[in-house]
DNA sequence: GCCGTTTTCGGCCCGACTGTTTTCAGTCG
């Protein structure tokens, strides 16, 4: 899937035209187009070969001949031409928040700002905040920047999982083709289900073990190679510059070997220690009693040594899960297989790329049972939020969908919270919906707090979304009292989104579980804004299981006739 | 660059926020 490449030489496009003053609109056209190729779960290769690209809402003309540009000679010229006038550096600075192109812009043809040192030079020295239209504030506000783009790209640089995801699926195909293979399995933080990954360890079981790396190290998807030897092999990914290692390990010590690369590192130090206590001596090749070989071909072997069952990876932190284990006190985590609906999903009414009606034939072949189309109201004008005709009739539309499908459609809707804590729509209109989520979007610095309590005083409101809006990528979240929220979510009965979406995930693991303990249902809602993104909902479910949650933790787990009968708070 | 039940040209993303301003520019969602 060359999908992530494209989408990669297109943001750099939209970066460096930026840079150079380009029309911003056809800057945010190739953003645009960027994140639909990134989001888009089918192969674009596909797309492009039955002519279709251009049926894709935000490709046209332009974007889909670069598309088959790239696709049959490997390069944009376009993107190769602006690229050659840009100072290579220059494009990662723009990821600096509160630093955008025309400030960046100045400092370039000013003072001669190249990189990221240039930068920090003319901050100390006192040059940048001489310049026109800047000032002492505003050179704080880019430090600052600095300080935060610096933590998210150090050394240790990690993947959102979502972004991760598709990767490794195709990969994982692609090398259970090779000939000899009998089994390949991610481990890692990956397994665990972390919502960012480093790097990727896969295993797997054949023979002969160098022919099934070399294979490996030879994959078009391969950048650089960095290790091919007799088992394992360590290669950097073409489109996320991830490191990928494969592994070949004997069917015997298989288990051992998965639970020793799942981790993580604190578990299996307990893990090791408690064996150690025993006698026994555990290692990725397996359980042994002095030279003796005791188990290792499956993970459960493995635990059982210890008169341990089977731990879930996603509760492998040393975060208690071992001691609970041996107490056979283990949590029941919610299963994938349990989630009934999706709680958030954006239809072309929107700003969503579908039509309900493909979103609701998507989501039947997922095998839910319902879904909730929660548009965002009028107030977010950019993203083309429903004045309440279009509602209206957009809720006829569902009224007859459901005459048609077997998948029950909720009216739902995505409600801004405005400036002063009311809700975008008045009362009459949401007692229309089967769902009310309220979303703060605009002034997040703006007595958020007071605002989100306010909307859940309204006893319409049944979510409240993305309740922090923290974005992974390095937006820090409105300013916000969470406990506050949390204490009084708890008294009306108000459930809190774990939005799945792979920048967001919020809330996250940790205050998703300080929910659970309070007593707080939550909801997972993809945001999907095309179907695509539906699958995240394993995301979603991803965070439920690291946050410890079971079945009746979640709105989730309900069918929707229990969800609507239960939703009245009192009822 | 994308898009079209008012348009194949001329709109698109508007408003909040911040800091620098003396009426506005840059950034962000």
């Amino acid at each position: 899937m060359k999908n992530l490449e494209i989408a990669r030489l297109l943001d750099e496009l939209a970066d460096a035209l930026e840079f150079h003053g380009e029309n911003p609109f056809k800057v945010s056209a190739y953003r645009r187009a960027a994140k639909i190729l990134r989001d888009f779960t089918e192969d674009i290769e596909v797309y492009a070969k039955e002519g279709r690209l251009r049926e894709i809402p935000g490709i046209g003309e332009g974007i889909a001949k670069k598309i088959k540009e790239y696709l049959e000679t490997g390069k944009i010229t376009k993107h190769k031409e602006v690229i050659s006038k840009t100072p290579r550096e220059i494009l990662e600075l723009l990821k600096i928040p509160s630093l955008g192109p025309k400030t960046l812009k100045l400092a370039h043809d000013k003072l001669g700002v190249k990189n990221l040192d240039d930068l920090k030079r003319v901050i100390e020295d006192g040059s940048l905040a001489r310049l026109p239209g800047m000032g002492p504030k505003k050179v704080e506000n880019t430090k600052k920047g600095i300080e935060l783009y610096e933590g998210f790209t150090g050394e240790e640089k990690r993947w959102q999982l979502g972004l991760v995801i598709p990767v490794v699926t195709s990969l994982v195909e692609e090398i259970k083709k090779f000939p000899g293979v009998k089994k390949v399995v991610p481990a890692g933080s990956y397994r665990r289900m972390k919502e960012t990954v480093g790097d990727i360890d896969i295993l797997c079981i054949g023979e002969p073990g160098g022919e099934i790396i070399k294979k490996f190290t030879e994959l078009p998807v391969v950048e650089r190679v960095l290790a091919c030897g007799e088992t394992k092999g360590s290669i950097i990914e073409k489109s996320l510059k991830i490191q990928i290692d494969l592994r070949v390990v004997p069917e015997r010590s298989f288990g051992a070997a998965l639970q020793y690369f799942t981790g993580s590192k604190a578990h299996n130090i307990k893990l090791r220690t408690l064996a150690k206590g025993k006698g026994y001596k555990i290692s990725e090749y397996g359980v042994f009693k002095g030279e003796k070989y005791i188990a290792g071909e499956t993970e459960e072997d493995v635990y059982a040594v210890f008169g341990l069952p089977w731990i879930p990876p996603e509760l492998r932190e040393d975060r208690g899960e071992i001691e609970l284990a041996l107490e056979g006190k283990l949590p029941r985590l919610v299963e994938y297989d349990e989630i009934k609906g999706d709680f958030h999903i954006h239809s072309k009414y929107s700003d969503g790329a579908n039509t309900i009606e493909e979103i609701a034939k998507k989501a039947e072949e997922m095998g839910l049972e319902y879904i909730a189309i929660c548009d965002h109201s009028r107030s977010l004008k950019y993203a083309g939020g429903l004045d309440i005709d279009t509602l209206k009739r957009r809720n006829e539309e569902i009224d007859r969908l459901n005459e048609k499908f077997k998948i029950k459609i909720l009216k739902g809707m995505e409600v801004d919270i405005l400036q002063d804590g009311s809700l975008d729509y008045p009362d009459p209109v949401l007692e229309e919906l089967d769902v009310v989520i309220a979303a703060i979007h605009m002034g997040f610095k703006k007595n958020v707090t007071e605002r989100i309590l306010a909307a859940m005083e309204n006893p319409l409101v049944d979510i409240i979304a993305h309740p922090t809006g923290r974005l992974i990528s390095g937006r820090e979240g409105y300013d916000v009292d969470l406990e506050k929220i949390m204490e009084r979510a708890r008294e009306l009965g108000v459930a809190l989104e774990i939005n799945a979406y792979f920048d967001r995930l919020d809330l996250d693991e940790h205050n998703s579980r300080k929910a659970k303990e309070l007593g707080i249902k939550l909801a997972i809602g993809t945001d999907a804004h095309n179907i695509g993104m539906l699958q995240y909902l394993r995301l979603g479910v991803g965070i439920a299981r690291r946050a410890w949650l079971s079945p009746s933790d979640l709105l989730n787990t309900l069918s929707w006739k229990e969800y609507l009968k239960k939703r009245r708070r009192n009822g």
